[in-house]
DNA sequence: CTTTAGCACTCGAGGGTAAAGAGTGCTAAA
DNA sequence: TTTAGCACTCTTTACCCTCGAGTGCTAAAG
C-alpha cells in the first residue's frame, strides 16, 4: 500500500488538522493551509481517493473529512514528526526521576501523571509487574514479650511487614533460629511452591510452635503474591471532560468508567521489549468502551523482574507524537538512570 | 424557627420527592402524593410561604419547587428518616471491615468507596490522620557488610523502611549499639523536635560514623513526617456523570475537577468527635468549586492519635438519610471492633 | 379564618420551517 | 492533469408557534 507522496503530504495535513482542532477538515481551509499551491477541487480529488482507499472518513455528506482509524495508523507508523519535548518538560521529568526514586511506585503512577498533564490532555495510568521476585532476607524485629514483626525483603527491594503476637513462652534464641532456618530455605528462591509443609519442617528445626511457622510462611506467600503485579493508579481523567470530543456526555461517561472499573492491566498491553513505545488505536482496543479512544504506552524493564507499562489514555485524536516523544523520553532517562546506578551497586 | 407541623410535612414531601425525581415538584402532583387530603391551592399557599421563608427556590416562574440550602439543612437536622441498612448492606460493610483490618488505610479507603457504592451515587475520599505519632521501636537489619535496612515502627503500628548503603568499616556490634542509642533516646517519643545535634549525640554514644547517623535521623524525621497526614484516593467519580444532576456537562467537569485537584482534607472537614456524621450543604463548603454539592462524613478516632474522616460527596440533591446511615453504620462497627481488639491487647 | 375552585398569566420544552453555510461530486474547460 | 463552475446534500441555527405545567390572585365556600 504505497502511498504517493502527495496524497501522503495530504493525509498528514488532515490528520494534523483534526489532531489540533477536532473538527472535520474541507477541501477549501486544507487548501490555505497547505503547503503546495492545489486547488480545492483536486484536493477534493484527493481526498475522495483517500476516502475509498481507507484512510478517511466522512461524518455525513457534506462536512470535512476526519481520519479513520488505518489512517491514523498510517499517521503514526509513517507521517508523524517527532516532536522533542521542550528544556522546561524535559527538566520536569528529570525532577520527578530524581525525587522519586526511593518510591518505585510512586515514580511510575506519577511519571505517567506528568506525561499526560505535559501533553495537555488525557487520562493515564501505570501497571507494575514484578516477576521471579526472590525473598533476599527474611527477619523478625522482637518487640516485647507478647509482639513482634515480620519483614521480608525481596528483590528491587520491594519490602512487606506484618505484626504478629508472639508466641508465648519463646525465647530470643529460638526466635532467631526460626530466622536463620527461613532464610536458609528460602532465600533466594522465588517462593513459588511455599507449602504448608515447609512451615512444619521449619518449626522442627527451630523449635518453634508449628502455629507461628505457618504463620510466617502464610506471611511469605502473601507477600511474594503482593508483588507480582500491582495495578497503578488512573489519574487526571478528568481534564478530559473539557475536550471536544466529549461533548456527548454519553461518551465520557463510558470513558471514566472504563478507566475506572477496568484495571490497569485491562487497558494497557503486555510489557514489551524495555523503551518501546506502542500506540494501540481505536478499535485495536482490546477492551471494548475503549474502541473509540487510543493509547500510548512505553514498556521498561529495569532488571530484577521489576517489568511494567505506563499509558496514556485520550480520544483517538490524540496527540501522538508528543505524548510519544514524552514517553520516550522518560523512559530512556529511567533506563539510563538505572543502568548507572546498578553500574555502580554491582 | 418553628415550623408549623403541617409545613414541615409539606417541605420534607418536597425534598423527599426531589432528591428521588431530580425534578421541581408542583402542587398538583404533591397533593396526590402528600398523605393528607390538601387541595393544590392550599399547597400553593403553604409552598410560597415556604418559599419566602427561604426554604423552597423556583427554578422559574413556572416550574415547580426545589429545595433550598436552607431547607436541606432543615431536612437533615429534623425533618428526614432513618434510614437503616438492609441485612445484606450491613453484610458487606462488615466482612469489608474484617477483611482488612491489617491494611488501615485500605480499609478506610475502600470503606468510603463502600459507602458511596451502597448509596448507589456519589464520589468518596477519606482522610487520615495521624496526630502525635510515637516511635515505638527503631531497628536496623544487617543484610550483607555493605547494605542495610533501616527500620521504624510507630504508633498505630504503621511502619516506614528504607534500604541504606552500611557503613564501610562498622561491625555488626556497633550497628546495634547505634540501634540501642536511637531507642533509648527516642522510642515513645513523637520526633517533633529532633534536629541534627541530635545525630552528633548518637554517633559520640555508638561510635557509629556521623555521617551514618544523620541519615538515620533523617529518615526517623522523615517517616514520622510521612504520618501526620495522609490524604486517600477519591475514587468512583466516573459514575456520577450518569446522575441527571450532571447533564450540564461543564458542571461535572468543576466537580471531577475539583475532586481529582483539591485533596482530600480540603474538601473533608477536620476530623471532630468519634463516630459522628457530619453533613455539609451546598454552599456551607469552604471548597467553592463544591458549592452545589454536598458532602456527607463522619470522623473516627480509635485511639493512639489515629483519627480521620471519611466522606461521600455528592449532589446537593444526594439522599442523606441513606448515606449517613451508612456511614454512621461503618463507624459503629469499626468503632466496636476497636474497642473489643483493645481491650484484649492490653 | 381557612380552604378551595376558578381563572388569567408566565415561562420553558418541543416541534416544524426556513435560511445560512460548509462541503461535496460532477462536468467541462484550461 | 488541474481547475473553475455549479447543482446538490446535509447540518446548524434561528425563529415561531403551540402546548402544558405551574403559578398567583380573587372570590366563594366551609
Amino acid at each position: 500500500m504505497a502511498l504517493g507522496d502527495r496524497k501522503r503530504l495530504i493525509l498528514k495535513a488532515v490528520v494534523d488538522n483534526y489532531i489540533k482542532n477536532a473538527e472535520p477538515i474541507g477541501s477549501k481551509t486544507l487548501s490555505e493551509q497547505l503547503g503546495i499551491k492545489l486547488s480545492p477541487a483536486t484536493l477534493r480529488n484527493e481526498m475522495s481517493e483517500l476516502e475509498s482507499l481507507g484512510f478517511l472518513e466522512q461524518p455525513h455528506t457534506s462536512a470535512g473529512r476526519v481520519p479513520s482509524n488505518k489512517g491514523y495508523r498510517m499517521y503514526v507508523d509513517e507521517l508523524m514528526e517527532v516532536d522533542t519535548p521542550s528544556r522546561s518538560e524535559r527538566e520536569r521529568m528529570d525532577k520527578l526521576l530524581l525525587s522519586r526514586l526511593r518510591e518505585f511506585d510512586r515514580l511510575i503512577g506519577e511519571a505517567a501523571s506528568l506525561v499526560g498533564l505535559l501533553s495537555s490532555y488525557a487520562a493515564y495510568g501505570g501497571t507494575l509487574r514484578i516477576e521471579g521476585a526472590k525473598l533476599k532476607h527474611f527477619d523478625m524485629i522482637l518487640l516485647d514479650s507478647n509482639s513482634c514483626m515480620l519483614v521480608a525483603l525481596f528483590s528491587a527491594n520491594e519490602v512487606r511487614n506484618a505484626m504478629e503476637r508472639r508466641p508465648h513462652g519463646c525465647g530470643d534464641d529460638v526466635m532467631h533460629r526460626l530466622c536463620d532456618a527461613v532464610n536458609t530455605r528460602f532465600a533466594g528462591s522465588e517462593l513459588g511452591g511455599v507449602t504448608a509443609v515447609a512451615a512444619f519442617e521449619i518449626a522442627r528445626e527451630s523449635g518453634a510452635p508449628a502455629e507461628f511457622c505457618a504463620i510466617v510462611v502464610d506471611f511469605l506467600r502473601e507477600s511474594a503474591a503482593s508483588l507480582v503485579r500491582r495495578d497503578l493508579t488512573v489519574d487526571g481523567a478528568a481534564k478530559m471532560l473539557s475536550l471536544p470530543d466529549f461533548r456527548e456526555p454519553e461518551r465520557a461517561h463510558r470513558l471514566l468508567e472504563a478507566l475506572s472499573n477496568r484495571s490497569a492491566s485491562d487497558v494497557l498491553p503486555a510489557p514489551e521489549e524495555s523503551g518501546r513505545v506502542k500506540i494501540i488505536i481505536g478499535s485495536e482496543n482490546l477492551a471494548e468502551e475503549l474502541r473509540d479512544s487510543s493509547v500510548v504506552t512505553a514498556s521498561y524493564d529495569l532488571g530484577e523482574g521489576l517489568r511494567g507499562v505506563i499509558g496514556v489514555v485520550g480520544p483517538t485524536r490524540m496527540d501522538y507524537a508528543k505524548v510519544a516523544a514524552r514517553l520516550g523520553y522518560f523512559m530512556h532517562a529511567l533506563e539510563q538512570h538505572n543502568e548507572k546506578t546498578n553500574g555502580s551497586d554491582e
